[in-house]
DNA sequence: AGCGAGTTTATGTATAGACATATCACCCGT
DNA sequence: ACGGGTGATATGTCTATACATAAACTCGCT
């Protein structure tokens, strides 16, 4: 249209990409404060001189990223702060261990397959009669301990799981490479060692340790329940988060 | 139309909906496993009888949400499983405490405002000098202790801060809501109680404790360090993730 | 065989127009 | 004042079409 900022910035490449970063810069610079009322997709249209579907798409992605929050007959505004959130990765041990350049280890210490005692039930959060396989074992890293691993798998919902073979595998990678997952959830705790983690972790007894709890389901079946112990001062989960990449 | 299964499922109400939930099923269920090329946008159309662009506001919302890769004159792939992942949602602190019904309590315990000392500038990741305020506070909920705030504020970058009141009013809080930012990293450990910590807490000397130390950054600018200490035994994070929604 | 140019193809972006739908704002009647 | 009906309006979905672009494939030349 006819001033001189319809060049704007190539910075992009596309239209739509362009009108949906100069929104995203406003929202993040404080120009437009959170409740803010963005301009209309009409008056959008207007400054950028394109169609409507080009301004959409630019806002549909902002909203599916919860920047923003869209109204009928309202309009579109600039969304509260969000809770703090980030995404905290979790990797599969082994490929964590890999990725720092250090030297993997695996020793399984015990593997037991039954059916589901009540403990098992509760933890798995079943509560129809099933079978069970329960694997402890220990990750390590340049031969120094790592982590200690605990885990539950339902066999009823993961039957290969009964022929996979965890002696050299752990049962974690195998998992993720073999089983398909729809939601997890992890609690995240500390404690202090007692005697078995101590000597497991070969750490002192009372030494901090980082516990992470898994569930994982498929469309709301149980799937493994795993308890992760680490040590706790040598070990951080790290998390970073960005505003929509 | 003219085939049976032209009613679908009305589960979505809109037709993008209901293709983007269709492939989405496929994938999780293991149906079309990662690495799995799925129809081609015309062939999609011609199943739905619809038009190319509502196929293709279907497939790019899944790629938007990493569930699948497109690409040009090859075609549409289900991406490898991703890294476990979870959104670990960290609230400010207030709110958290008053989701869980309980009575929030805040108490001020120093506050400083100084030049940046060397060891300042380390934690927040500032080269040059500026100025700092640093807070030291302590949230409880219903009374008892729930966690101990040790925090560094840059001036420079949030001059704001310097005249916001944080006698009454948690540090975090108040940055939630008048900050906006672009990055932020967490880091999750477990320590021990030192006596400075156990008297915070009210807990004992050595009992287990969840660090979390952040660092929020706006366009690179550093912002804010913190660092939280929870009681570990009680205090828990949870991250539940669903395969979008 | 090896290599480079041209062709094909699936996705990427953009358009103008249409109808649907949720809601806010206003007006009107009681 | 209050409640209900009604119209205006911004977003939500969808279509049919067009051209751009990147990458894989084909083919022919050396």
């Amino acid at each position: 249209m006819s001033l001189a900022d319809d060049s704007a910035k190539p910075g992009a490449g596309t239209l739509y990409k362009t009108i949906r970063q100069d929104i995203e810069r406003r929202i993040l610079t404080g120009e437009w404060p959170p409740g803010h009322r963005i301009p209309f997709e009409h008056e959008i249209m207007a400054r950028y001189g394109c169609s409507r579907m080009t301004v959409n798409k630019a806002l549909s992605e902002l909203a599916q990223a919860d920047l923003i929050e869209r109204r009928r007959r309202a309009g579109t505004f600039v969304r509260r702060p969000q809770f703090l959130s980030a995404v905290l990765k979790i990797p599969d041990i082994r490929a964590e261990i890999g990725a720092l350049g250090r030297a993997y280890g695996y020793e399984l210490i015990s593997t037991a397959r039954r059916a589901a005692n009540a403990a098992d039930r509760e933890r798995l959060g079943v509560k129809k009669p099933c079978k069970v396989a329960a694997i402890r074992c220990r990750h390590s890293a340049d031969n120094v301990p790592f982590a200690l691993e605990d885990r539950l798998i339902d066999l009823d919902a993961v039957p290969d799981a009964a022929k996979a073979n965890f002696k050299i595998d752990p049962p974690g990678s195998w998992l993720l490479h073999h089983v398909p997952w729809t939601e997890a959830e992890h609690a995240i705790s500390a404690i202090v060692a007692d005697e078995a983690i101590a000597e497991g972790l070969d750490i002192a007894v009372g030494a901090p340790c980082l516990v992470i709890e898994r569930h994982t389901w498929r469309q709301g079946q149980p799937l493994t329940a795993v308890r992760l112990v680490y040590p706790g001062e040598q070990h951080r989960l790290v998390a970073r988060f960005r505003g929509s990449e």
